[in-house]
DNA sequence: AGCTGGCACTCGTCTTTAGGGAGTGCTAAA
DNA sequence: TTTAGCACTCCCTAAAGACGAGTGCCAGCT
């Protein structure tokens, strides 16, 4: 049986009016302040008993004998689960993210423009994940020469991403070869998805050699080492994380330099929001939740976003667990549609 | 008359093992510790007088009437213009760095390695500004049709950077009309610097218009909007920024974030690092020298690096006033030269 | 004239102490 | 079951005192 169907609507609605007020305030929130904001007229003795029981369940906690109570980690995910009245995103805000994110922007790099509206009309760290390879399509490949052995591989996704990347090969090809074998895998490959054209690389190379000529067995062989697995460098854009050295919670030096390190070195992150592709919609993972040490006092509000009804990415807020979860969370929610909505092909080329 | 020529010898000396000492230890140096510090064998007494005159001249402070003496800013100056000796490289750094710029890394991101081995290695904040696009070279360029009037431009520099634009054309075209003017392009300003480029563009557009069939013109003209004057963002890799975190003297929070946030801002940083473009060599802003106010209590160690003979970017180290500038100047300057010698076409392109 | 020892003084830091305030837990009564 | 009352705990702050480091200055020495 959950904690919510333990307890009485009565305690559910003291613990909703603590964890609001201690989110607005950041102060411990005491019996006599919960029994004048609770609409409830209960005195603050009956107040004292019913906390009593909040934190024999584990819900509050009082850093001392004579201080108010705050909510732990299993309070506020309570709060967050069952009892938030999430607000409706004001219209300024709205209006500034349709903008943002419009298609017509010019600009390339939507996922950078997510990422810093995030922070910046949330006040804290925003994070987008760039949209995974897989389910990206290739569109155009080419090769250059660069000395000896190694080609520069550039090959352009998805209408407008480019990437790039140095192999070395067997042997040397003049530019003239490597064009060929660029025209050869553009006309069998493009418009597929890079993870089927890995697919269909590796099978030619096993089962069609006899089929192919030499030139199309080096252009094959380019292809394979060009998008080999560990080319999938998954990434992230954050912004903002300057916004977090002003919360009090989070200004013990020691902590925040532990948190802006596993900001640069990424693979923690990253494997946080990679957890969160799998669910669709809002993900919420408060404090210690996120298994991460160094996230330890932080939430990470997240929403994977997706193009074409299929996910291929995360977006999200980070802030202190103190945060006002019920704007944030509708603010992810509608940033992660209209991210969708401005990467979708369709809407990028319009018929 | 400058200041080292007012003082007589022993003051000098006195000063300089001021710096040194307060640079270990990041305590006001009393007299009696000086005294010891110091071989020339002077009473306590003594040294007082001659820090009563260095505190006239503004070159060293004292927090509060019974704190030792500590540089100030003109201290410092003083210091390393005219007092320091500088240790050379550790064996163990050097062949570190040699390692970490090595031509044959495969990894193509030269500037990244150099900024994160400036940080690793001094334990501060590494920063390389992206070699100026003027004095590069273009390479290839390739031009690739998105929706309706936007094309993707591609271009390779330098060997193997590569860089996209999305530019608006004036009339739609087909990916064969693309390809042939970027065959033209090509044929005609490969291997020339983006700035030379530029002008010729601009010089055909005015002169030989007449000269020139649709083709080329089309071509030239998108050549004129790819390499279009605000292509040119300025831009620099920072690393390490983290271990500013770490140091006592930068531990005021508001402090901290503000010389984050200028940071994540850049432009000021840009402006900084653009005149230390100016000067060949090592060049060094201390404290408030550097004109911004969120550098206040740091230092910015910086050498511009030249490909050819020709300066194309700046690095630098960023720590606080407090740094072991004897060790770090003549790291910033063999960094600069590996970095230049690491960017040099010739020795990517072995004969 | 320059250097040195001595001495009074200043100031920051650390610790102790005391007082006030906020809020609790418990108990007994409504 | 709720409420009022009371003793108690603990944090926070300010004030006071002791301590130590280091100075400035003066008078005497070389």
């Amino acid at each position: 049986m959950s904690k919510a169907q333990i307890l009485n609507e009565r305690s559910l609605q003291l613990l909703k009016t603590l964890v609001e007020r201690y989110i607005s305030d950041g102060q411990p929130v005491g019996s006599r302040v919960l029994s004048k904001d609770s609409d409830l007229n209960l005195s603050p003795a009956t107040i004292r008993n019913v906390m009593a029981d909040l934190e024999d369940l584990g819900l509050v906690h009082s850093p001392h004998t004579s201080a108010g109570r705050v909510p732990t980690v299993s309070g506020y995910r309570l709060f967050v689960d069952s009892l938030l009245t999430v607000k409706p995103l004001e219209s300024k805000e709205l209006s500034r993210l349709h903008q943002g994110l419009s298609v017509n922007d010019g600009s390339s790099d939507v996922i950078g423009a997510a990422s810093r509206l995030l922070s910046e009309l949330t006040q804290m760290a925003g994070v987008v994940t760039l949209p995974r390879r897989e389910l990206v399509c290739l569109r155009h490949i080419e090769f250059l020469p660069l000395s000896h052995t190694r080609v520069l591989v550039i090959f352009v996704t998805n209408e407008q991403e480019v990437h790039n990347k140095i192999i070395h090969t067997s042997k040397t090809f003049s530019a003239a070869e490597l064009q060929q074998a660029a025209n050869y895998l553009n006309s069998i490959y493009s418009g597929r998805s890079l993870d089927a054209v890995r697919k269909a690389v590796v099978k030619e190379l096993q089962e069609d050699q006899e089929r192919m000529n030499q030139g199309m067995l080096d252009a094959v062989k380019m292809a394979q080492l060009a998008f080999d697995q560990d080319n999938k460098k998954d990434d992230y854009v954050l912004t903002g994380e300057t916004n977090l050295m002003g919360f009090s919670e989070l200004s013990d030096m020691d902590r925040l330099k532990n948190l802006f390190e596993a900001f640069s070195q990424k693979q923690g992150v990253i494997h946080l929001l990679d957890q969160c592709m799998k669910a669709e919609g809002v993900q919420i993972f408060i404090g210690e939740e996120s298994g991460y040490q160094a996230f330890d006092q932080c939430s990470l509000v997240t929403s994977s976003y997706s193009v074409s009804d299929e996910v291929v990415g995360v977006l999200g807020v980070i802030g202190p667990t103190r945060m006002a979860y019920e704007k944030i969370i509708p603010f992810v929610d509608v940033t992660a549609k209209l991210l969708g909505a401005a990467l979708n092909p369709k809407s990028t080329t319009p018929s």
